[in-house]
DNA sequence: AGGGTGACCGGAC
DNA sequence: AGTCCGGCCACCC
């Protein structure tokens, strides 16, 4: 439960990905006003507390990709939970032309409360 | 203190 | 379309 303040900056912008949409590691890092920390996005998704709702399911590579190795439990338990709201998941991947979240700049400033 | 480690990324072939 | 490679940076020994 030691939280690193950055932990649950992420949590909250990953809260804000509409369901049926996704977004990549670094993307929630730039949105989340930590460019270049791509991987400590993936880590604190690691660390999520039970008690709350945080979709990291919608959280792919740059490239469309899940993350965890094909065929892993851990890969076919994001894939099952995308696919549960509609976002199509082929050979491991989204395609981020149709899926990937396209926040706008104005509802962000709003709800991020900088 | 300093080196290793990632649920990563972008560019180069 | 892949794979490779260097860069990245907080975190953890």
């Amino acid at each position: 439960m030691s939280e690193h303040p950055q932990y649950a900056k992420i949590w909250r912008t990953v809260q804000l990905i509409p369901l049926g949409k996704v977004a990549s590691y670094g993307q929630i890092a730039d949105l989340a006003g930590l460019p270049g920390r791509a991987r400590l996005v993936g880590k604190s998704l690691g660390f999520v507390p039970k008690d709350m709702e945080v979709p990291w399911h919608r959280v792919l590579r740059s490239n469309g990709q899940i993350a965890f190795p094909t065929g892993s439990e851990q890969s076919q338990k994001q894939s099952g939970l995308l696919q549960q709201e509609d976002v199509a998941v082929f050979n491991n991947r989204v395609k981020l032309s149709i899926f990937q979240w396209q926040p706008d700049l104005a509802e962000m400033l709003w709800k991020l409360e900088y």
